[in-house]
DNA sequence: AATGAATGAGTTTTCATTCAT
DNA sequence: TATGAATGAAAACTCATTCAT
């Protein structure tokens, strides 16, 4: 009756969030580095340290988790975009921060194109089906536009750029690097995936986007 | 009782190169659709009309299939780039050419990303352990390079731009368009599939590469 | 923070016997639907609208609870035959009662039939395990056994009949009906679930036995 | 090459027809003491000698091996009826050979009740699926009706008795005593399960019957 | 009394692979 | 070369039951 334990250190059992949060990230790894169909709700819940039938109870099924997965990634980048503060800055800045940290994010988080390969293959199923993952970009394509304007008008960037594709340009930029580092290296027969190769894909990319708006 | 037909005029039964072509085209199909974890060799040889053994009796086991898919679907982008004849061509023109054949050969193959996603996932054990599949995009980036170089001579082109990592760009801007266009369709709620969002996205990412290398 | 109700309004919170009654409702509805080895826990609390534990709080465990709710079919039946008085009545109404009574109470009842496959597929343990279900039919059987003497002293039923076989041809005659209705339905081609088919039936079985008795 | 072991007796390995029905006989026992929802595959491949994945090679899943039991006791059924031969018999030794056959099957195949209990609750599902099954009875109700009327017409039988329904009974008589045997004999507190007892009841109903039918 | 979390042993089904012919 | 039978290991998912509050 008395809550013992309130401030306790000691594992604590009968914690649901805690539980919860513990499947959610064991499956992110084994989703990862496994692949939807690769993946063993086994192997999550040993990850997890946790009964498997939790899995059940809390996700429902294996797809139910993934896409639990999937909506946690998505929302770290919305997390990530809302903490960009894009508004004040000088358009060539604001495309040049945008940029960056669109490489940084994949390069802090490389889960999230793996994680993406399944969902694009099943073509889009589990985000298509859920109400959380809805206009999840939007505001940042609207943003784009705006700073393409105002470049355009301040007389630094040409006309015609489509956001939209720009937007994608600069994700695919990145994404690519980082999803296909392993065949990229094995064929090119150098490692990109150091952190010099890194350091020099990262000014590749803003420089060639930079350099693609001039008028 | 079975009537032996020397003159069968069913066609391949005892075809091995037949077979084994059949056997591929299937895989492929499959593990485009499924992924390697997600294929199963039973839909593979009901696909290909033919009996499950000789998935082992031809490829060893399903790696080894998935191996074989991977250089052959390599290999199609070899004959491509050969076809490309890029030599001859002023500097723009070759750039220019290469782009929209690299974007032209995803839009004609597009399980070949899906195929390699595996592959990435994987740390490209199978790509790396090909004999065949050794420095298969090496000459066209040593062309790149060439171009490059030509390009800056002839003052169209500006300096500094690394060849590989163009190349990359090149491929990356078509490749992430193809791969991801079923999560982006449904995040940005307009549909990049379309023959429309096709073109356009050519043109753009065309436009932006071209823009970019101007000195 | 919880708002502890002394006088709350909503039905049934911490009240024993409601519980074990939707408890028991339910758990016979699911044994009926299901039979024992399908039933589930779950889907009984769920029915119940209770929490799972309270089965074997209240029960013990699943076994348990499926004798519990054979007892309380038992007990229908008995308060049925208790309240049929035949006593009093000639020979021939008598049985005719008893028949139709029988059959009424299959139909009102059709989940007994199917509750005691399983009983009777299991060799009976629950019954043979029970206090409560001893002796359960001796009564009536006596009274067939009066009745059938009744009616041979007065010239109008035949000697030689058997009282419990009676009593099971007349349970049989009815529980043969109601317990096979979709299987003879679907290989008869006919519908014998309809109310004029179940009234034809009726109107059979009492033809048929009391015909049978005569001298 | 060479077909070894044409006549061999060791155990046969390779033997389709035979490990379906090994696979066969097993489900038909486990499915009779079990039930649909009790029986285990593992049970019974173990029963049967043969690996699991059998079971669904050769039938699908469990229902379907459920419905192939159930398609071989109602093929057992139709070939006991088909060698009644009651057409050349006059009415009265016709109809009491078909109650005595009808109890004597049951009484060698008591399995069949058990086996028709899950199907009758499940709303006979499997039986309406099944091509193999349709129109298994009706040749014998009609033959009951021929024979209901030449014995009307030669005085012997009383007229109004429905077909359809005497052919119920008749099966019901004899169903009900081997099905509900556990439970009866438990609750009346005499072994009904003996052969004496059988043997009694086998008179009662053919007594009850052939009495019924007296005009 | 009542709840929801948690568990471990199963349960059906799947799958890559090998065997026998 | 080709086939279908057969296998063992595991896969997702279920279930009766117990624990902690």
């Amino acid at each position: 009756m008395p809550k013992k334990r309130s401030d306790d250190t000691r594992p604590q059992r009968r914690d649901p969030a805690a539980t919860r949060k513990k499947l959610l990230t064991a499956a992110r790894r084994e989703f990862a580095s496994s692949g939807l169909a690769g993946a063993r709700v086994d192997d999550i819940a040993a990850r997890a340290g946790v009964n498997k039938q939790l899995v059940y109870h809390y996700f429902g099924d294996k797809d139910a988790l993934y896409l639990a997965v999937l909506e946690w990634v998505y929302e770290e980048i919305r997390a990530q975009e809302r903490k960009l503060n894009l508004e004040g800055l000088p358009p060539e800045q604001a495309i040049k921060k945008l940029i960056e940290s669109s490489f940084d994010h994949l390069a802090a988080h490389p889960d999230f194109i793996v994680l993406l390969n399944d969902e694009n293959r099943g073509g889009a199923r589990h985000v298509r089906g859920s109400r959380t993952l809805e206009a999840v970009h939007s505001p940042l394509v609207s943003l784009v536009s705006t700073i393409l304007s105002e470049g355009v008008k301040a007389g630094i960037f040409r006309k015609g750029i489509n956001p939209v594709h720009l937007y994608i340009s600069i994700a695919g930029l990145s994404y690519f690097y980082f999803s296909n580092t392993p065949t990229l290296s094995a064929i090119f027969g150098k490692d990109l995936s150091s952190r010099a190769a890194r350091q020099a894909r990262r000014r590749h990319v803003v420089d060639l986007v930079m350099h693609s708006l001039r008028p």
